[in-house]
Parts: structure tokens; C-alpha cells; sequence
DNA sequence: CACCTATTTAAGTATTGACTTTCGTTAGCC
DNA sequence: GGCTAACGAAAGTCAATACTTAAATAGGTG
């Protein structure tokens, strides 16, 4: 599956959503991520590896901590999908205007 | 619930991405998009509802048909937020690395 | 080594949500 | 009016997955 595939899959979860966001302002760890979340650090452990897997976040060790920090790479890999998508959209647009005119043209 | 949480969680499924990149290369309606998708139409019906809902697609009445079509503000909206998370996580950064300097300066 | 701390992994549960089938609605056509 | 076509909505089913608890791992420190 593309990257890109997997990091949307990662960003359709509210709560995944909210990790990602809070790794935003500072590197840190699961278990700093976990507190005042309202869920375990388990589960933050687990979204973090979904969130790694889709390359939208990236992991070194400290010790017995992990650190996580945000990848810049899934970043701008899901913008550049975003553009592409548009572009193509706005060509298809445009070439159904010109056969809209040119066939008015012919009539 | 904003408007671009709901459009992340619209692009989290992937058969619901493959209905909006389908639906970027034409105008169509729920029961065009569903031939060769191996769903039902009421499957892709409900996909579009949720975009819909997302911002992402907007829909016109055209007789018994409904034309789809992709919604550029929408695109555009996920595309924001990620240009501005992806400028906090900088900010974030630099702060972090202006006191680590002065931190060491201080020394 | 023993022990503690930070974390992931495994297993099980429970909720979410994607999908199908069925039914109701609305527009066009004879 | 009756008939058909194109949809959406409702209800139910089933698979995917988010989450918890409990056990395993690994690093740090006495």
C-alpha cells in the first residue's frame, strides 16, 4: 500500500488525530502523550506505531524512553497528494469545458 | 465537530477515497460511480453523504438525477491545516532549539 | 543480580462503521 | 393515473479496530 494510503488511514482516527496533534509542540514519549488523554498508554503506544508505519512520525531511543517527534516527510507527502489531486481535478474540468465549447461550436 | 476533523475521517476510509479520486475526473452520479467499484450503489450513496457532509463534494439536482462534484473548499481546508500544522511543529522546533542555545550560553 | 521504571506486545472485549437488502420518495413518461 | 428509473433512508449484519488488562522486554541503578 502507498504511504500515502497508510497515513490517511492513520489521520481517520480522532484520537490519533489528537497524538499527532499534541506531538506537534514537543518531542516526547508515550506515556507524556497519554496523560490527560483519557486513554492508557497502551493505546497511545499503539497509535504511535500506526502513525510511524504511515511515516508521519518517527522514533529514537533514549534509554529506556522512546522518543517521538513528527516526520516532516508524511507531512508534505499527504499535502503533495492534496495538490495532485486538485490539479487533476481542475484539468478534468477544463478539458470538459473545452468539449462542452467545441461542441457548441459544431452545432 | 470542524470541518476539517469530519473531512479527515471522510478520507480515512479507502473506499471512500476511491469514490472522491473517481469523482475527480468527472461530474457523476452515485449509480456511475458505483459501476466497476464492487459495492452497491447505496454503498457509495452513503460514502457521498459523508463527504458531502465533510465539504469535500457538493451535490446538485438535476431532474431524478443528483450530479456530484468534487468542492474545492473543502480540498483546499485539509490542505490549511496541514500547511499550519506543519507550521506550528517548525515554531515548535525553533522555540525548542532557542532555549536549548540559551540554556547552553548560560552555562 | 535484584529491582524499578518506561514501554511494547498479546489477548480479549466491545464499539464503530462499512455494507447489503428492503422500502419509501420523487421526477419523468406513456 | 399508472409505470419506470434513480436515489436516499432505515434497519440489520458482520467485520474491522480502538481500547483495556495483563504479561513480556529492556534499560538504568543500587
Amino acid at each position: 500500500m502507498a504511504s500515502v494510503e497508510r497515513a490517511f488511514d492513520a489521520l481517520g482516527d480522532p484520537t490519533r488525530r489528537r497524538v499527532f496533534t499534541r506531538l506537534r509542540n514537543r518531542v516526547c514519549t508515550a506515556g507524556e502523550l497519554a496523560e490527560g488523554m483519557g486513554v492508557t498508554r497502551s493505546a497511545v503506544s499503539q497509535h504511535l506505531q500506526i502513525l510511524r508505519l504511515a511515516g508521519l512520525v518517527s522514533v529514537t531511543a533514549d534509554g529506556t524512553r522512546r522518543l517521538y517527534r513528527v516526520e516532516r516527510r508524511g507531512v508534505i507527502a499527504v499535502r503533495q497528494w492534496l495538490d495532485g489531486f486538485w490539479d487533476e481535478t481542475l484539468d478534468a474540468f477544463r478539458m470538459a469545458a473545452e468539449r462542452a465549447a467545441k461542441k457548441k461550436g459544431e452545432k
